[in-house]
RNA sequence: GACCUCUUGGUCAAGCGGUUAAGACACCGCCCUUUCACGGCGGUAACACGGGUUCGAGUCCCGUAGAGGUCGCCA
């Protein structure tokens, strides 16, 4: 059987969307799944989209991802180059050919006279298509037009009758009439082949053997088989992937949110969009997602092992990754979900790496120098979905927020105003009782005076946490907090409770 | 608008003619517990609709509706 060989082919925009990750991550697992190979390919061809510094990020996404790819642009490779650009010269020849053959041929219109033409059938509500205008040149007329350097296009000369089709391993055969395709350009007056035209030619030169891409290419894959047949080509297996959607609020022509009757905001579907704010691979990265969290969420939307397994290193997925598992419908992002395969990874980290990543969001609210990070990070890991709530979450041992006393009042732990009042009186020597201000002197002194005082735990703890803290919830119980905030300032937030109390 | 595609709980999804229609996230309740979280136990919740085919349909066929995609000298 044939090597399997599979292409990643981004154009460079200066971030990784999430699909196109997801895209990478599937046609990585599939050659490396088979034993076949995987390449990288830059298509920018659109000089006029040019982003700089562009193809480094995807380097950078991919490498930190750990998609290798056995061929590409940085790697080399038997087929190179694997930049687009750099291959201009390759495409002119096979659409020469297809102009002799009469698959395609010379469009002089300009860009003026389609504009109008598309315009006047947008207003009649019909779809325009170019109407071959062109094709009625006589080759004398087209030479003439060539020598005198009028400029140019390429047009695919797609039949007026008959059906164009092919096989999708997602979605089986599909198939439209030819009379509902366009003429597409495949060589642009720049000289440089449109996308419609560089897949075919790069794909096949590559040495492709299954095309996965975006299922926006579902309904122009037809007009590629017609393009292998034109050059006597085997055509691909194709995979069209369905897109990761989001759930957001609709908004308007003026970007604000639409609202309902009862004035809720209405919630659509739509594909993620980094324009639209929605994350790329960049963005959770920065925000503290663990790539290997990532990976595994966004393999399980849109694909599933069919198992009740859902944990998979990349090394894993390379064993079990295949087609048949690949869904037909569009998957939605569910931020809640990422989170909690977030937090998952983050408990299974060790303990040394959890304070190494937490350190410096740790940092954002509390001073190292005056804080045990180690402690407050063991504290933590079982606490973190994503890193970037640390700060929030630990700011009040920087300062004491304001607080109402109703928090001292918690029906299960039996804590009222009065008993909280008692508590933190009589808590107030216990702690300058003591001596070695540690988590177990603490435990061990706090709670062998409790029973004495005709106290249950919680009716003691509660309150006590609550002054020294501000806050409902916290990384810790009321021993633990003491003793990252020390002596002096437990002592502090006691006695300032005590006369707000 | 035309063409193509899709449709199982709020979300991800299993299911490939016969199941009490899995599992996970989220949500709710209980337990554990000095808070929260973790963990354990339990619960609410789905085959878009209408016709066929069949002894039998979430599974096959046809309509309808809804959703997505495409209709660029963008990819």
């Amino acid at each position: 059987m044939q090597q399997v060989r599979t292409r990643f082919a981004p154009s460079p925009t200066g971030y990784m969307h999430l699909g196109n990750l997801r895209t990478a991550l599937y046609t990585y697992l599939y050659a490396r799944r088979t034993g076949g190979k995987f390449i990288l390919r830059i298509e920018d061809t659109d000089q006029e989209r040019e982003v700089a510094g562009a193809v480094d990020i995807i380097y950078k996404s991919m490498k930190t991802a750990g998609l290798s790819h056995d061929e590409g642009p940085d790697v080399g490779g038997p087929c190179g180059p694997y930049v687009q650009s750099q291959r201009k010269d390759t495409y002119m020849p096979y659409a020469k050919q297809l102009v002799e053959s009469g698959h395609a041929y010379y469009c002089f219109c300009t860009k003026e006279r389609l504009d109008e033409a598309r315009e006047a059938a947008e207003k009649k509500g019909e779809t325009f298509k170019y109407d071959k205008h062109c094709l009625r040149l006589s080759r004398e007329e087209i030479q003439a037009k060539l020598d005198a350097g009028v400029p140019y296009v390429i047009r695919q000369n797609i039949p007026t009758t008959g059906k164009a089709g092919f096989d999708d391993v997602i979605y089986g055969h599909v198939e439209v009439d030819c009379d509902t395709l366009d003429d597409n350009v495949l060589i642009k007056a720049d000289g440089l082949p449109t996308y419609n035209f560089a897949n075919v030619i790069d794909d096949h030169l590559m040495g492709i053997t299954h095309v996965m891409r975006g299922n926006e290419y579902l309904s122009s894959a037809p007009k590629y088989n017609l393009l292998y047949e034109a050059l006597g080509w085997t055509p691909p297996t194709y995979v069209h992937l369905t897109p990761v959607m989001v759930d957001a609020p609709v908004l308007d022509e003026s970007g604000k949110p639409v609202l309902d009757e009862a004035g809720n905001p209405v919630t659509g579907k739509r594909k993620m969009s980094k324009r639209k704010g929605d994350p790329s691979f960049e963005d959770l990265l920065a925000q503290g997602y663990l790539t290997e969290a990532v990976i595994n969420y966004l393999v399980l939307l849109g694909w599933s092992p069919r198992g009740e397994r859902e944990f998979y290193t990349l090394k894993e997925l390379e064993e079990v990754f295949d087609l048949e598992g690949l869904s037909k419908s569009p998957s939605v992002f569910d931020i809640q979900k990422m989170n909690w395969f977030n937090a998952e990874y983050i408990r299974k980290l060790s303990p040394e790496k959890y304070l190494e990543l937490a350190t410096p969001w740790m940092a954002k609210a509390l001073d190292p120098e005056k804080f045990d990070f180690k402690r407050l990070a063991e504290l933590l890991q079982g606490r973190t979905e994503v890193f970037s709530q640390l700060p929030g979450m630990i700011r009040f041992l920087a300062e004491l927020p304001e607080f109402s006393s109703d928090l001292y009042v918690n029906k299960k732990q039996k804590s009222t105003l009065e008993s909280a009042k008692t508590a933190l009186e009589a808590a107030l020597p216990i702690l300058e009782g003591i001596g070695d201000w540690s988590e177990t002197e603490l435990h061990d002194r706090v709670m062998e005076a409790i029973p004495g005082l005709g106290m249950k735990n919680g009716q003691f703890l509660w309150p006590l946490r609550i002054a020294i803290s501000g806050q409902q919830s916290t990384p810790g119980g009321a021993f633990e907090i003491a003793y990252l905030l020390g002596r002096e300032e437990t002592r502090r937030r006691l006695r300032l409770a005590l006369e707000r109390i």
